[in-house]
DNA sequence: GGAAAACTTGACTAAATGGTCAAATTACAC
DNA sequence: GTGTAATTTGACCATTTAGTCAAGTTTTCC
């Protein structure tokens, strides 16, 4: 998006592994700390170089920042491209859930990275919500709308109820601290787990098509 | 928590008047940016005195964030504390969530906050989830318990059913940016009523007691 | 093996920011 | 009104941190 000056000299070996060494250390130090709060010490010291060396490899702190963003976006919203307009829909909601649980919990990084981002009023992604994300949920809303009207499944707001997904299925990754302080030590190692038995039979029981 | 010195002396009208000004200045400052990235020159600002002056009411950053913390838990957690074992189970859970969403269109800031905390691994409140929060959830998990013994509601994790409701309730205060973004302006207007209908209509669906 | 390019980093600068303090101003009790 | 306590703040200090740079080291290519 940002990246090189004008003929876009090709780049290395080393630095393609340098860069991808340099975002891996910087998606955990700012999906921890969040934008500000996270220091360019901080993650050249995780990713194994100097600070310096770190700012050869990018343009600035927020250069930096705005590259992990674009490097994760793409692959936190395949699931939902995946929805298929011909299978059963409860089935396929439920995978989308089921998918987005366990990208929450081995990926948790990921979605705080993006919550922390969203929370400050998405000063990097603003465009993305508008242009490209909105464009795949008007996409992906129209085929569940599809669904309802085939009354396959209950009328809801498709918009809204993606929201929903969203919402529950993320909150496992930027709430953790909070879901395990309330369920306690014993209950906290099968949270994931009793999520989607909870989330799946409530969603899926409340989306069934009325008779 | 952790005011006066020893003996407590009696704070002044000016003084009473003069915090709760700081107060909910900082609750906009803090909301917005986060700890880190808020500045006590900002919220100084915000509050209408030098930055001096706020610290002659409040030892230090922390202690200011701190006392906005106290001071937004109790009344964001009241509404969990008035579900009514006696009334009916969907009608209880019903006004909860319409509360909960209620509250985070009015009072998205203090959302926020803690969506911020939480994010951040809950530094300030850590031992208040793990204390009072835990007990508040404990007790009235038990009377969720007690209406699915009682055949009155689908028999699901109550833990979980709460944390769906925090989720999805919370997310329309939280990631208000995106919610606008993806339902474009038209939408946007009329987010909050679509919202409740929404989610009243899947989460109360999901929950009657199954035949 | 040598030259050029790519890479690395310690030392530095400038700006932001939490916090201190002494001096000035205001509020209040009498 | 006068004196004391409360309040206010400009000026200042110390620390943190993004970013620069020149001087070195390593890699690459012939």
């Amino acid at each position: 998006m940002l990246d090189k000056g004008v003929p876009a000299p090709k780049p290395t070996r080393i630095q393609a592994a340098k860069r991808a060494q340099i975002l891996k250390a910087a998606l955990a130090v700012f999906s921890i700390a969040g934008y500000r709060a996270a220091t360019l010490d901080r993650i050249a010291e995780e990713a194994g170089l100097s600070k310096a060396s770190l700012l050869y490899y990018f343009a600035g702190k927020e250069a930096v920042y705005v590259a992990v963003l674009e490097d994760t976006l793409a692959f936190w919203l395949e699931p939902l491209a995946a929805l298929d307009p011909d299978g059963d829909p409860l089935e396929e909601i439920g995978r989308y859930i089921t998918t987005k649980l366990e990208m929450s919990k081995k990926r948790p990084a990921a979605s705080r990275l993006f919550a922390n981002e969203i929370l400050a009023g998405a000063p990097a992604i603003g465009r993305f919500l508008e242009g490209p994300l909105k464009d795949l949920v008007d996409r992906q809303t129209a085929v569940i709308s599809g669904w309802i009207d085939e009354g396959r499944l209950a009328p809801v707001d498709p918009r809204h109820l993606l929201m929903m997904i969203w919402a529950v299925t993320q909150h496992y990754a930027d709430f953790d601290t909070q879901v395990q302080a309330v369920l306690g030590p014993g209950a906290a190692r099968k949270r994931f787990s009793v999520a989607r038995e909870t989330v799946l039979s409530v969603l899926l029981e409340g989306l069934k098509p009325r008779g």
